[in-house]
RNA sequence: GGCGACGUGGCCAAGUGGUAAGGCAGAGGCCUGCAAAGCCUUUACCCCCGGUUCGAAUCCGGGCGUCGCCUCCA
């Protein structure tokens, strides 16, 4: 039974889908004004790592994340950049979905683009109006958020507290809306002004509100109720209560089951050295593009997923020091589990047919359920992570510097797929085999040529011709010539490991 | 000011009633010509003070601290 931490009850719950073995599931996606920073990003690794362990204990999941592509602040930056707001909207969507590639976050079932779901909106808007929950006010239409009777039921507020706050913004001038007839009412409908991107409507020219977006194209791609609703955690209110009460005030059905959001991205701050959270207002970004260039992907997914998602989590070179450290030693007993079948020798097994059936058969068992048993309550990757290290630690201690037999192999590798199984589940790539296609540097011909009395070839024989030689130094025990072909190879970016079969090596 | 969350070893982080997973870093050891990888050993008064309980990191109250939301924000 899978478990969920419901913002809306404040409480785990069991998790019952609508429809028994499907899940709709909507997270809202970027305003696309800007490159996304890497607090996006971890919101979306969050619940890109949520929709693949649910497809992955059998559910048919049908993902549906928006992009908000009309709004202020997209207005603004074009008239920033003296181009327009389509041109921004456009550049700016190809950018987020580049992003969300190169950090292996899966595409959507459906990603619908709010300047393509206008008509869904005026519907739901003209709803609200006819039920008496909306009012138009100068080609502007609001919500009478008093009109709503649960209003504040998922962020846990009540009106009136809010509206004693919203006196305070007044009189430091802020916030005021005229048009309002109480200042808690949020737009639903705005009229344009001059040269703004518009649509015709009932009540003149004039574009979407924020909230309005998700509640129309949600309904529109999963019909309501729907399983799952995620976001960030600064989404809560007003956006998501916002939408819900748009939802609920409009269709009988309801609107999310259940509610997640992820936790905030700290960063410190470098002025006042203390951490705080990290927003396109407080200028503190850093986007995920330009991180990209400098840690791997599985990297960064790593780091997400050793916090537990609804945590504040830092970011901060230490910490990516740390995930890539951790994710080397995955990496390791993979690579090392390849070398082992690679040198398998026809011989009696080692494990004494503890595979076959036996011990390790059921060390695999225990572990797939323990790492279940785990995420399903609420989406443990820190304690299904602990799951996967407790198991790379044993197979570690069973392989020890073991000569396996080829009766072995299909075992071991049955390993290797169930270790890189669970990582994918964070999408977490490991042993993919690509250092297999790079390209060995030229230089190392020359090395070898130097070092081996390489005649000429290919850089693979180069490689081969230069381990040989160290092989055949070290048998000598002229370790300086063994070294000097190490530390050359080193030099060029290769690893050297020596083990009880021999010296194997890496490069990149 | 209002609402909410959190506070676990040097750092990070699981764990919601039965005496503390895991990762990183450190120390010592094994292995190794050296190194790498790996293995073993090793560091916790679970923020403080009370309370409930046979028993609490876990529940309740108070205090201190950190963070978030209340305004665009993932």
């Amino acid at each position: 039974m899978i478990r969920i931490y419901n913002t809306r009850t404040r409480t785990k719950e069991d998790f019952e889908s609508k429809e028994l073995g499907k899940i709709g599931m909507y997270v809202c996606g970027p305003t696309v004004y800007n490159y996304i920073h890497i607090g996006n990003a971890r919101t979306f690794i969050v619940f890109d790592v949520v929709r693949r362990y649910l497809q992955w204990r059998g559910f048919d999941v049908t993902f549906v994340q928006n992009i908000t592509d009309v709004d202020d602040k997209i207005i603004n930056k074009a008239n920033e950049e003296g181009r327009s707001a389509a041109e921004v909207a456009q550049d700016y969507t190809a950018a987020f979905i580049e992003d969300m590639h190169a950090v292996g976050v899966l595409d959507p079932d459906v990603r619908p683009k709010a300047t393509e779901e206008i008509p869904a909106m005026i519907e739901l808007v003209q709803t609200l109006i006819e039920r008496g929950h909306a009012y138009e006010a100068e080609g502007d239409v609001y919500f009478a958020v008093r009109s709503f009777a649960d209003y504040g039921a998922l962020s846990g507020r009540n009106v009136d507290e809010m509206e004693s706050g919203h006196r305070e913004l007044r009189a430091e001038g802020q916030g005021l809306e005229d048009r309002k007839r109480d200042p808690l009412d949020f737009a639903l409908w705005k009229a344009a002004k001059p040269g703004e991107p518009a649509w015709d409507s009932p009540w003149g020219q004039g574009r979407p509100g924020w909230h309005i977006e998700c509640s129309a194209m949600s309904r529109k791609y999963l019909g309501l109720p729907f399983d799952i609703h995620g976001g960030g955690a600064d989404l809560c209110f007003p956006h998501h209560e916002n939408e819900m009460a748009q939802s609920c005030a409009a269709y009988e059905e309801g609107f999310a089951n259940y509610w997640m959001h992820s936790g905030m991205l700290q960063i410190k701050n470098e002025a006042t050295g203390e951490t705080e959270k990290m927003s396109k207002s407080l200028g503190n970004f850093l986007l995920l593009r330009d991180v990209l260039n400098e840690v791997p992907a599985s990297v960064l997914r790593m780091l997400c997923v050793q916090t537990h998602y609804r945590s504040p989590m830092e970011f901060s070179p230490e910490r990516l020091e740390e995930a890539r450290a951790a994710l080397e030693r995955i990496e390791n007993l993979v690579a090392r589990i390849d070398w082992a079948c690679e040198n398998a020798q026809d011989i009696p097994s080692p494990f004494e047919g503890a595979a076959e059936g036996g011990a390790l058969a059921a060390l695999v068992r225990e572990t797939r359920n323990d790492f279940v048993a785990t995420m399903d309550d609420d989406f443990n990757t820190a304690g299904g992570l602990g799951v996967v290290f407790g198991f790379v630690n044993q197979m570690n201690t069973e392989l020890g510097d073991k000569t396996v037999s080829v009766s072995d192999v299909p075992f071991l590798q049955e390993v290797r797929a169930f270790v890189c199984e669970l990582m994918q589940i964070f999408g977490v790539e490991v042993g993919s085999g690509a250092q297999a296609a790079v390209a060995y540097p030229a230089e190392v011909v020359d090395l070898a040529r130097d070092l081996a009395g390489f005649a000429g070839g290919s850089a693979e024989e180069a490689v081969e011709a230069l381990l040989a030689a160290r092989a055949e130094a070290r048998a000598a025990k002229d370790f300086a010539k063994a070294d000097a072909v190490r530390d050359g190879l080193t030099g060029l970016g290769f690893t050297i490991e020596d083990t009880p079969q021999g010296a194997r090596v890496t490069f990149g």
